[in-house]
DNA sequence: CGATGACATGACACCGATGACATAAAGCAT
DNA sequence: ATGCTTTATGTCATCGGTGTCATGTCATCG
């Protein structure tokens, strides 16, 4: 591999000219230009990013780290893929300002994140992202980490600067168009309890209700529990029977994420209610697998990945440069509703209907 | 940050004790060293990466490109997912040789990679692998590139070394296994032909039927088209029609992947046919989010993403350490079957059933 | 016309590690 | 005791760029 001053030789220059040649910083002119460029080209010239650091002190690297934890187990959940949106929004902004990104990936095992957290260190990462498969907490071993660190689609404790998705305004904003195309009965199969994203749904789902002008009631509110297998899924059957065996059972059910809505699609089939002649269904996350293969597609709300990512690396970016971080702190990102045909107006009921299921 | 320099006045000794300290290469005192280790603590020492690159020119970094290669058009395929499971393994095995894996994304535009390729260069990177999001051809832009490069989940017109899923020996199996458990009609729903995978897979079929003694037959097999929406859904329907409308239709339907797998089974649904007591459905890929969470559970073929991954990286730090590569090109690596609810047995029917559907 | 500044280029030290070599002390066989 | 190997440590140059400063060459202006 030829160095600068091979190229500053064959080109009958000093290094320094060559240097300057590459980065600009002062006039060279036009014929040494030339000459420079032609000899950079023949000897296929590319600098060492090491040399050029050791002088300036700017690597140009930034650090990502993916994958789980503060998670002892290895969860069964179809984790870790989404974030790949979200790592795509980064790598564009980090990309267009002529940095590198680092990625590593902890294969779900957050022992490796310390050695990690090291190697970028060796790397002098001019600052650090992480990512989390999921919104939640989590607890990062930042100790000796002397670069700016940004969080996204997770938080923790210490207020490190985080990027996380709008869940409660999402939610919101689902409810709301649901219950403006008519709906007045909307089921809700929240997730896990241990789940983030939980409790900013349930809300979101309260305060559409509550600006609509809607009373909420318990009673159309159930567990879906997790992702889990077969196992769990008596106990979603369960929550769904519930809902539908009420006095007055919802028109439409809003579930928990669109996982929970392709199982409730099968599990209402088994039952012979027809989605969504019979029953409206609307999920969460727009994960596009499922949302625009199954059949119907599925209403649902946007998990804006790659806003989140663009946002977040911006955010770090202006840190790196130094400037204060004047956001509030967990910078909330909403995503659109992506309307499709798993829910059914209910236009052509102008009050509450007490038989409570459209019919075709 | 401090340097070695730092470390050595702090522990009172020369830069090189503390270098060898460090490496583990020439003999150290014990006093010394456990001087040596104080003082680094203390000062929370990291060696630079570029510093000691410059001298050993080793810089311990493996590059991986990520994303569309040669395809203009950003499809509207889901795609880039899983891949994730590839890089995953690449990454365990680069890290237990201490290395650091550099990953880079085109997101979704060919003309990132030479970009891309720059800057990896310019980290002086020992080693190259890109890795595309489903099987295919693709060309790589290496002029230039004088590393060892290995492709994985594709391969290229010059024999560059790669790692790629066997559809056919996969296909095979499942097929094989299919007939052993009873199926002699089975249907074929076929990926689009421009997919690498159509020819193997439907080579896979036919290698199971000849070898199980079944005779082939063309009408048994139908283009399920690509992945899209809406407009190519009423393709999908007419294809899986013609096969249900034969004198002898199939007893099982096998899908080119598993997001067909997932529409036909609203196709058979919207058509009253139940799945599985009257019509057995199997897949391909093992694509978990749908494999395991459509209902039945769906029979299919695993990709081994991460065995892929181990082995390219593998296959290309054995190549960085100057050794041959012996292996025979793609290396192909097959992916067993996952046995799911989706195909029932048709063990009571001994010979073949000219009423075609099995009744529960 | 000589002073002034803008432009163009080079000389040289330096960033932080390590390889090559030197040196000193200790261990050991003769 | 002498010579020789082994162990423990230091000196110094070097990797490939770039920051700093110096120098040389013009065009411009009072």
């Amino acid at each position: 591999m030829s160095t600068i001053y091979d190229v500053a030789k064959a080109a009958g220059v000093s290094p320094k000219t060559v240097s300057r040649v590459l980065n600009g910083d002062a006039p060279v002119g036009k014929k040494t230009r030339t000459a420079v460029e032609k000899a950079m080209a023949e000897l296929s010239y590319v600098p060492s990013n090491a040399a050029r650091m050791m002088r300036s002190n700017k690597s140009g690297v930034i650090g990502l780290i993916t994958g789980a934890i503060s998670f002892a187990a290895d969860e069964a959940v179809p984790n870790g893929l989404p974030d790949l949106f979200i790592v795509q929004g980064i790598q564009k902004v980090i990309a267009a300002q002529n940095k590198t990104l680092m990625i590593a990936d902890t294969g779900g095992s957050s022992d490796a994140v310390p050695n990690l957290m090291r190697t970028f260190l060796q790397h002098r990462v001019e600052g650090l992202i992480y990512v989390a498969d999921y919104h939640r907490e989590v607890s990062l071993p930042v100790d000796g980490v002397d670069c700016p660190v940004v969080l996204v689609n997770c938080f923790d404790a210490t207020s490190t600067p985080s990027v996380v998705p709008d869940d409660r305004e999402g939610q919101r904003a689902l409810v709301t168009k649901i219950i403006q195309s008519g709906h007045r009965r909307i089921g809700f199969l929240t997730l896990d309890r241990a789940m983030t994203a939980e409790g900013l749904r349930y809300k979101g789902y309260r305060d559409a209700l509550e600006s609509q002008g809607i009373p909420y009631s318990d009673e159309l509110v159930a567990m879906a529990y997790g992702l889990g297998g077969e196992e769990t899924s008596e106990a979603l059957d369960a929550s769904l029977g519930r809902l539908l065996d009420l006095p007055e059972p919802p028109t439409v059910i809003c579930c928990g994420n669109d996982a929970i809505a392709m199982r409730v699609y099968g599990l209402l089939r088994a039952r012979g209610v027809k989605v969504p002649e019979q029953m409206s269904v609307a999920g969460f996350d727009d994960y596009r697998v499922i949302s625009e293969m199954i059949h119907p597609p599925l209403t649902t709300v946007v998990l804006p990945y790659h806003e989140m990512g663009r946002r977040a690396a911006e955010r770090l970016l202006s840190l790196v440069d130094g400037a204060d971080d004047v956001q509030e702190n967990p910078v909330r990102v909403a995503g659109p509703v992506s309307w499709r045909s798993s829910v059914t107006p209910l236009n052509d009921v102008s009050i509450f209907n007490p038989n409570g299921r459209k019919r075709p």
